[in-house]
DNA sequence: CCGGATCCCTTTGGATACTG
DNA sequence: CAGTATCCAAAGGGATCCGG
């Protein structure tokens, strides 16, 4: 998500944007999800997401681990085996983005049904 | 954000998936934001976030609509006049979203620290 | 086993033009 | 005023190959 000059809440570092840009993309809850269960390896987190590619994870994991989310630590065996888990930041993140799932767990139903309820608005089209 | 068949969590219809890819957009929070503040005309949201294109302040109102979290009124006056306002739904998910916000004004310090700490694992580039 | 580099297709969203 | 239609550029992300 990048963002643009001039707006009322977007300014160049607006903490709120620095959060959301992580939650917007299509793996990091997912991956979050996986490491609050307990510390995984790399091979680990891709059998349990299963369609994620190992492109996407490990630039997923390397986003947290910038922000100090997540830890990752190298054992250097042959072969290679690499830990990652949740920090205590990582983890109190976590729990506010639970909070969040469950508030749509909870009215997700009532999402749905105003979906189905909804009735487009007749639409001006030009021409 | 398309989901993809065969994941541990992406199920058709999984609560998570619906609310975050409502976030994952650029503009629903921002709009969310300025409701929070009170019923707003289109024009009036415009003003406010300033740098959206009216094609995509309609496209977020009508998702946010349709999932009930917005109440749209028509006033078939002329000119003509539409108001926007959170329902008691968009409140109550508002407040979430805002916890988030919360956490991350109070992590941001720290969050940007560790961006700064951080150097990248030595890479293995082939060639 | 871990994960970077490259290629390429798909989706998102900005700019512009137009209508009821 | 309140939108919709169309076109197009930029970003996201999958597939594949490769090297430590």
């Amino acid at each position: 998500m990048t963002l643009h000059r001039q707006s009322f809440i977007i300014t160049e570092n607006c903490p709120i944007r620095d959060v959301l840009d992580r939650l917007g993309d299509r793996w990091t809850v997912l991956v979050l999800h996986e490491l609050a269960t307990g510390t995984l390896r790399f091979s680990e987190l891709r059998k349990r997401i299963a369609d994620i590619s190992p492109r996407m994870l490990a630039q997923t994991l390397r986003h947290l681990e910038q922000d100090g989310l997540v830890r990752r630590e190298v054992f250097p065996t042959v072969p290679p085996r690499v830990d990652y888990a949740l920090t205590a930041m990582g983890e109190s993140f976590f729990e506010r983005v639970e909070m969040l799932a469950q508030w749509a767990a909870d009215h997700h139903e009532a999402v749905k049904a105003a979906r189905r309820a909804y009735v487009a608005p007749a639409g001006n089209a030009p021409k």
